[in-house]
DNA sequence: GCACGACGTGACAACGTTGTCTGCTAGTCG
DNA sequence: CGACTAGCAGACAACGTTGTCACGTCGTGC
């Protein structure tokens, strides 16, 4: 900057004005100091600019998401650099493999680099490291996952009604054993999927079977080692319903193996990429990750908008409204939390509409 | 800072002492910073520091890819966030949709953050702002295309080769009528597996046919309406080469809707999931996008080592070694511009191994 | 008992930028 | 022609941190 204020024969403070295009500079030295930063290629500090800039923005946010690499994490980031880019945000982005301290150390990372704000899938163990950040006063947004019990902002697909409608679907075509392949199931997401499979039973007059439900399934692997167990079972089910795209693929590998494909239903919660083309066409409740993380974005940008307007800076007990007082942010600002929940949208396929048949042998 | 600095009843300096580790301070002292830091839940500002600090780091690259949702893409960013975690780098992302302007953009918000360094899928369009970039000092690794007769550290897919050895596969089972439907042929990539193509016909002896030949598709929409072309052609191809993997999925979802998916042979150029899944699986050129992606922020990390042992700043002629010229970086540290060639590897599934057969109608 | 070194600690400036305030110039009106 | 205003430019301090250097307090050896 310097070297730019030089070069154009003005002072530092002119170039900043310039650069930030702030009012008051004449339209010549408005050219002069363009050129000569081009000239230069001068690249304005944001670091520095934070460090001195009163509303203390990096103009960058956090995304944290189990896995960058899987299907949904990145769909979801992609959204999330949709609404980024609409504000002209950048955005860091981790894995935490689902791993507690992973997650502690990515949080702490992101909040040492200054970040604006934090979109984050909890990795659903102790999830106190991103309290903590919250109460220092990093706006924060939940995605796919809340943590149990406690309120801040959240986007959610509707787990337990999608799978109800899933499992009431499969009910429909006569089945009547119904098995559920279910992840790990300290998750809210995995709980809340079991228990729309359990609600729809019930509401269906079905029987439950324990040798049905395999849960805590960590990969497509050990989904597809859960199906072989299952088709060995003295009293096989007909349908199986796996609770995540993954173990859907696991589930429909089994099948494929054994030739089951054709005689055993199939059906999955989210969406994939093929689903529709493998042969039977897989039925799934599809989320849309996409839109899942523009909004995620979207609600964080806001959170962050009204954090600017407050006055910074911790507690401030006594303001609160009285009509909604568990639904506010601890520390935070005074926006109540907000939790959008995205709805799923089953998407019959094939899979689904394989009719019950007992098995030969 | 200033606050834990109160709390423990120490001065500034010990503090930064305490928080990077620096040797001299007294085990009591270090104990109570510690405490306070913990009771403050501080979090060191690497802005700042950064600032500060003799070399700058800011202990931050940025990765721009074509599309953070695409499967290539995000598994190559899972691959760059291995090498990153492994020296507590964060990652900062973005999506350029191949679209130069973008491409400029990115490039500079990145480099106004202080990205310690940059690993990148050119656009394809006018590269230029990467080589402003890289000559301000900004170490830049590519990654999946070299910008055309450009030296710099790349990270490669033998494409040329790799197409030639699937080629020469549908050669081999019989096929003299093979079609290539291709990506946006401005992108090296592109040429190159392109190229693989005409090397193979010409190799194994086999005609080339302009209306089988078609390139410039960008979705899989595009490739799914060319199969349909060439399905109508007087003289239709008995096997279809797909240059990337979404051309390959929407060829088969034409060959699937028209239910010849087991009459006339594919494959493709880089693996997907659930391509084996397929019926028929499909055979495909397999590159290892995790292993660019952490071999390519590898290369980032030494050139940046290297940058950080040279006396930064700006070209300073004369200390060439002669023996290698102009693989030389124009402005940049004294390594020799490196590229890397991850080799493909030809999987053998299902859809390659139909033979040729003249069709009814 | 004194000089000296080793070690632990703190004061201060500086990194690149922007908020604030002051000063200068030119234009306008009485 | 002078005073006042508006508008533009620059000087200076400060953001949170670390590099440098100087200081104080021991313990040791002569």
């Amino acid at each position: 900057m310097r070297d730019v204020a030089a070069l154009a024969g003005v002072s530092l403070k002119t170039v900043s004005r310039v650069v930030n295009a702030e009012s008051g500079v004449s339209p010549d030295l408005t050219a002069r100091v363009r050129k000569a930063a081009d000239q230069l290629a001068y690249r304005p500090d944001f670091t520095a600019s934070n460090l001195r800039r009163a509303d203390r923005r990096t103009g960058t946010i956090g995304l944290m998401v189990e896995d960058v690499g899987n299907e949904f994490s990145a769909t979801v980031h992609a959204g999330v650099e949709d609404a980024a880019n609409e504000r002209g945000v950048a955005v860091l982005t981790a894995s935490t493999a689902d791993n507690p301290d992973r997650e502690r150390d990515v949080v702490r990372a992101f909040s040492s680099r200054r970040v604006d704000g934090l979109v984050a899938v909890p990795s659903g163990g102790d999830d106190s490291s991103l309290w903590i950040e919250r109460d220092i006063g990093v706006p924060l947004v939940f995605v796919d996952r809340a943590p149990k019990g406690v309120v801040a902002d959240c986007v959610l697909t509707n787990n337990r009604e999608g799978t109800h409608e899933a499992i009431a679907h499969l009910a429909a075509q006569g089945h009547r054993k119904i098995a559920f392949l279910g992840g790990v199931s300290r998750l809210e997401t995995a709980q809340d999927r079991y228990e729309g499979y359990i609600d729809a039973l019930t509401a269906a007059g079905l029987p439950t079977h324990p040798s049905w439900v395999l849960r805590d399934l960590r990969n497509p692997e050990q989904a597809t080692d859960a199906t072989r167990l299952l088709l060995e079972l003295s009293d096989p089910p007909t349908a199986i319903f796996a609770a995540q795209n993954l173990l859907c693929m696991g589930a429909f590998r089994a099948l494929a193996h054994a030739h089951l494909q054709h005689s055993i239903a199939l059906a999955g919660f989210d969406d994939f990429a093929l689903a529709d083309m493998l042969d039977p066409a897989v039925t799934v409740v599809a989320q849309d990750p996409r839109n899942i993380g523009y909004r995620a974005a979207e609600l964080l940008f806001e959170r962050m908008d009204a954090d600017a307007g407050v006055t910074s800076g911790g507690a401030s007990a006594g303001s609160r409204s009285a009509d909604n007082d568990d639904a506010i942010l601890r520390n935070g600002p005074r926006i109540n939390a907000r939790h959008h929940r995205v709805s799923s949208r089953l998407i019959v396929r094939e899979s689904s509409l394989i009719p019950p048949r007992e098995r030969a042998g």
